[in-house]
DNA sequence: ATTGGTGCAAAGGATTTGCAGTCTA
DNA sequence: TAGACTGCAAATCCTTTGCACCAAT
């Protein structure tokens, strides 16, 4: 299973079963975490987690929103984007895609891999083995006045 | 001028000369900092120059080093590459190519990017300017054990 | 003199960890 | 009850900054 053959957002039991399908216990906090992930195919830092997480009723600590998503990610639920050296970004589409990134705003876009083709890729030597291939497209929003 | 149509390793004359086309005072620093750096084609991270640059003579200052690797890296002397988060790596080689990254060792290879074709490129939409491509293929050393 | 560069140490920000208290199968 | 999970705070790690001193124009 995978979040991404589900309708978004993904309801609570939904959730659940989901985490279950992956062999994570399914906690008061890590259903917490993983509603706010899946509520739609989108990429967000620790950071953003734990505020969305905390809006209205404290009710997860930091700890626990960088321990879940280290887990999400250990597990397969979630992925991590590595485009800014100053965070990480989990994103909850695991389904093959590529990313746009905005230097400027620091926001993400998704390229599905379909539209992508690329050729060429070299012979990994003996005993590699891909872990997968990351395109990212760094852009900058035009300054008009430079 | 670009440091990779030289042949490496560049001679002080050539790496003042470098620095010199790029906009950058060739103080004694950034000179042993760049001739680290244009030794060969390689990836380092700037824990790694100041370890090379301080080998023998302790010379050049931990803010220094990541001063002048910023600075580098604005002018367009070397290019960072962003695959890991817990630090970056500064490339020595600027011409076009992409990266095979063992997750393993945090080894990064360069793919020369003749080999790789990408089609089915994003049209981006209006007011972005694609800043650059980056390929990274991530790899793990095989675990027979697996 | 004024501007730019360097070094040291302190500050910052993201992420991890130690450990005691809680929950749950 | 044992093992798993959580929260708080302290600790880490990489990187940036503030500021005084030195160098070059």
């Amino acid at each position: 299973m995978n979040a991404s053959q589900n309708q978004w957002p993904l309801n609570r039991p939904a959730t659940v079963k989901l985490l279950d399908s992956y062999g994570v216990q399914p906690t008061q906090q890590r259903i917490d975490i993983a509603e706010i992930l899946f509520a739609r195919p989108q990429h967000l830092s620790a950071d953003q987690v734990l505020t969305e997480v905390n809006k209205g009723k404290p009710s997860v600590s930091k700890a626990t929103v960088y321990n879940t998503l280290g887990l999400f990610a250990d597990k397969g639920l979630v992925r991590q984007v590595i485009v800014d050296p100053s965070r990480v970004f989990y994103d909850s589409n695991t389904s093959e895609h590529h990313h746009i990134y905005n230097i400027d705003t620091g926001t993400l876009t998704d390229v599905s891999s379909e539209q992508i083709t690329v050729s060429g890729l070299p012979v990994l030597s003996e005993g590699m083995v891909a872990e997968g291939i990351d395109i990212i497209i760094r852009v900058r929003s035009q300054n008009p006045a430079l």
